[in-house]
DNA sequence: GCTAATTTTAGTACCAACTACTAATATTAA
DNA sequence: TTAATATTAGTAGTTGGTACTAAAATTAGC
């Protein structure tokens, strides 16, 4: 045996690694890294089921395209499943592991958070809502893979003042409780 | 002049619409679409300096690729400028358009809920923590753009409990204020 | 209306990064 | 040493282009 990893099976455990490392690699500069010809990398990619450079960075492209967008795009995070403006609202959102912390793939709190606030927000029957203030409780950690499912009440109005509370549950354990004080707007113009 | 948006400017300004709202276009749908030749979508983009296909989906591509990461894959949103471990730290997060609501410009409250759980939970001394509690307050709203400046505190430690305080400023003026009991696990092993 | 300028098409050669295929050469195993 | 497996070489064809030349169509100016 040669001084590389040689041999076909490693080099194509390798090339997955690679590959998925690094998706802009073409097949000659493969062809460098394993110190094999192309055609190798070509039949190593054929039997791997590996698409071409090409198609590669267009499932990049396309992925993220609509991941990004449904990230910080979003108005609402969570899939509303129940509304009743001004009174109450259920929302759902499925977890995972790019939510997590990498090395106890807990949830990060704050998307707990942008739930509970995204379905306070929604909930309440105004054009334009801002928290004031935010009383919240995290009672058990949330593991990526979770659905949470969110629950939230007004529960007082005063002015242009709403009180909002919100249950996180997950398998009808509660993760989360917050109260939350929204402030409406008036859409006052352009005030700089 | 033909039934279409005629002449050159209209179907030059319609293009970049389109190219930027679908960036995988080949030359020849777009041909089909404006009802002209290959050839003068190709005028059409040379003049405008708009890249090929493969170009732009690689732009897309490269570009989310570690746009995705940087929104959900780190582990500390914001810029960390000074960290005191167990006592102190400040990072910085400049906003965006993409973190606030479309109508108002408004910066989504889980953003700068997001910057100061990870501030907090970055200054205190322990492999891993978890929110226990957070009493926050938004004081005034933060439109995209705005730098924020997180300042947080440790103002007391008990048993594997931490309490931050976290302070966030854009321009010396406070726009939020946070209490986080913040609660560290240890490392236990494997458990289901 | 007629010429000149502009715009649009057509057509060719060439490129990258492939696929799909055939065939030869190395390497390894029995 | 022969058979099986793995690797390399080489050709033709594909997509979605660039870069270029040249002809045809359209429009503007007078």
């Amino acid at each position: 045996m040669k001084g590389k990893g040689s041999g076909k099976k490693e080099r194509q455990n390798n090339l997955i690694q690679r590959v998925k490392a690094d998706p802009f690699l073409t097949d000659e500069e493969l062809a460098d890294v394993f110190y094999v010809s192309i055609q190798t990398i070509r039949l190593d990619r054929l039997e791997l089921g590996i698409p071409e450079l090409r198609e590669r960075i267009k499932n990049v492209a396309e992925k993220n395209y609509t991941k990004v967008k449904s990230i910080e795009g979003k108005e609402i995070i969570g899939e509303l499943v129940d509304l009743n403006l001004g009174s109450n609202g259920i929302s759902i959102l499925e977890t995972n592991e790019d939510m997590a912390f990498e090395k106890t793939n807990v949830v990060r709190g704050s998307h707990i958070f942008a739930q509970a606030e995204s379905i306070a927000i929604a909930v309440i029957d105004a054009s334009v809502a801002l928290i004031g203030v935010a009383n919240i409780k995290y009672k058990s950690p949330v593991f990526a893979g979770d659905k949470l499912i969110a629950k939230a009440d007004v529960v007082r109005t005063r002015g242009n003042k709403y009180f909002v509370w919100v249950f996180i549950k997950v398998k009808q354990v509660e993760v989360f409780r917050g109260k939350f004080i929204l402030v409406s707007f008036s859409t006052k113009e352009e005030e700089e």
